[in-house]
DNA sequence: TCTGGGGTCCTAGGACCC
DNA sequence: TCTGGGGTCCTAGGACCC
């Protein structure tokens, strides 16, 4: 615990909404629902104006759809949340070394550590300055918590939401604490609680009154522990920038469960080779390979296999699942199919190393164009990444493409516009996905600096639309703009006006098509499979 | 229309070694 | 001879968090 509030914590407000509505103007004000939009969805994060009608983070987004049924539902667009997060996050560490991201839009900053004078003015200022700055920048709005330790800079953000600021004085921790829930306290999630229920325990006052002796045997030895020493508001927990990842993988729910035996090896293969891309990505190998099978009612296994050595080749990690899954009965069905690998090392390939080696080597040589180009040969004589080290054999299916597709791949494959995704169109600029269904995609045209925009249903095959990356939230810096233009080319038929009166809502206007409602946002949403293939 | 996807940490039992 | 303990690795499951 420190004697001044210089432990911050900021949580950016219903983040994924908020980032939709600022990209996307007709849904400013309006409910707008974030999450998966098949059948087995769930919400990621409801507007403030989605929380109204009971909706929540975690919810069946069937739910979600009955509580309120006119809101907007979207995919999320994890690369426009990525780019807001690292401005956010460029921001904090100027604040500080000491940085301590928890999830795209959460984390938390030692400001001791980065200079700030241990006073409360000193450290609401520099808050202050923070949220100003994060509108600026990001055109959204974070609140934050300042207090003496982790869990209380935590608890004042939860406090100041939305859009606020509070400050926890150190010595006023425990008459704070004292009434609140136990849920309140980090670390006490459903089954603790209910644990803690049965014994009496309901407040972090009767937490404290409990004694660590009881606590340890109610919930063990590092839980009770560590329970104690929260609820009286102790926690000595420091700020630590970002620690390396200790595993990383993959999982898909299936809109419908699967039984057949030749499918399950099938999606476990694609898993594996989906989860090794990500550990190349990464630079990682990992040496103990996971499966997860989670069945048709629910309940859930893991099998595990540890190798000799760290691997990142996709034909290891390919085996390995394959001989876990060949131990689990999933005649029964299974609606989730997950692999992982964990036990990671640090590993740059072997190959790329010695070609990074290479490289700098020949530079340095009176010969250096030549070298270079040797060098580049041999990459190229490599071959891509996921070919690695497989053995020659039969070619491998295909793995399909997660999402909505990025814009700069498959000009074949049949699209799926799903709502939410950004798009361009030839004649009518850049816009988004509204609704789809029946062999029509409608488009509603708006930039995040425009006024609400109309919208134009298409054939799902019209060749004048193409997928698009996410627009900046903000309008790009005059400096910039001329730039902007030039690699936009001219836009000859985009309208600039607002279309007064002109569906704000996205319920309405879906139903403009010739074929009848075009199901999508605000609809009852039509098979559109998510996280599986047909 | 019941219940996503990506993680972290802890516990507990058995194997194995000293 | 008394069963001896302790440490580490591996596997499986579960709670929790965003």
């Amino acid at each position: 615990m420190r004697g001044a509030p210089t432990i911050l914590h900021l949580d950016m407000d219903a983040f994924y909404a908020s980032a939709e509505q600022a990209a996307k103007p007709s849904l400013r004000g309006k409910p707008v629902i974030v999450g998966g939009l098949g059948p087995r969805g769930v919400v990621a994060t409801a507007s403030y104006e989605a929380r109204v009608f009971g909706v929540h983070s975690a919810m069946a987004m069937g739910q979600a759809r009955r509580l309120c049924p006119n809101a907007a539902f979207l995919i999320p667009r994890f690369a426009l949340y990525r780019k807001v997060s690292d401005a956010v996050m460029t921001l904090l560490h100027t604040l500080s070394p000491l940085v301590e991201p928890l999830s795209l839009d959460e984390a938390f900053v030692d400001l001791e550590a980065g200079g700030t004078e241990p006073t409360v003015a000193a450290a609401r200022a520099v808050a202050e300055r923070l949220r100003t700055d994060i509108r600026a920048v990001t055109g959204l709005t974070g609140s934050v918590g300042l207090a003496g330790s982790k869990m209380l800079a935590k608890i004042g953000s939860e406090q100041a939401k939305p859009d606020g600021l509070v400050v926890i004085e150190p010595g006023t921790e425990r008459d704070l604490l004292g009434p609140m829930s136990v849920r309140t306290l980090p670390g006490v999630g459903p089954a603790t609680a209910e644990t803690l229920r049965r014994a009496g325990i309901h407040t972090v006052a009767e937490t404290r009154e409990a004694g660590e002796a009881e606590l340890v045997r109610l919930l063990g030895r590092a839980h009770g522990a560590s329970l104690f020493l929260m609820a009286e508001g102790r926690d000595e927990r420091p700020v630590v920038a970002e620690r390396d990842a200790k595993s990383i993988s993959v999982e898909d729910t299936f809109d419908v469960d699967v039984t057949d035996r030749t499918r399950v090896q099938l999606e476990i293969a694609r898993l594996a080779d989906r989860c090794v891309r990500r550990l190349r990505e990464a630079g990682r190998s990992g040496r103990t390979v996971v499966i997860k099978v989670r069945r048709y009612d629910f309940s859930t296994l893991t099998r595990s296999e540890t190798l000799r050595g760290p691997t990142d080749d996709p034909a290891v990690v390919r085996e390995a699942a394959a001989r876990l899954i060949d131990g689990v009965d999933t005649t029964a069905g299974v609606r989730l199919l997950g692999v992982g690998v964990s036990g990671l090392a640090d590993y740059t390939q072997e190959d790329l190393f010695a070609q990074a080696a290479q490289a700098a080597q020949a530079a340095q040589a009176a010969q250096a164009a030549q070298a270079a180009e040797a060098v580049q040969a041999a990459q190229a004589a490599h071959g891509g990444l996921g070919d690695a080290g497989r053995p020659p054999g039969p070619e491998r299916p295909e793995p399909v493409g997660e999402g909505a597709g990025e814009a700069s791949e498959d000009a074949e494959k049949p699209r799926r516009w799903l709502p939410g995704s950004d798009v361009r169109h030839a004649e009518y600029g850049a816009g988004w996905v509204q609704g789809s269904g029946v062999g029509r995609v409608t488009v509603r045209f708006e930039e995040p600096w425009s006024p609400p925009g109309r919208v134009r249903t298409f054939p799902v095959d019209d060749p004048a639309l193409r997928p698009a990356d996410p627009l900046p939230l903000l309008r790009p810096d005059a400096d910039v703009e001329a730039d902007a233009e030039e690699a936009e080319g001219p836009d000859p038929g985009r309208t600039t006006g607002p279309a007064p009166g002109e569906g704000i809502g996205p319920g309405p206007d879906v139903a403009e098509g010739p074929d009848g409602p075009a199901p999508g946002a605000g609809g009852p949403g039509r098979a559109q499979p998510v996280t599986s293939r047909p």
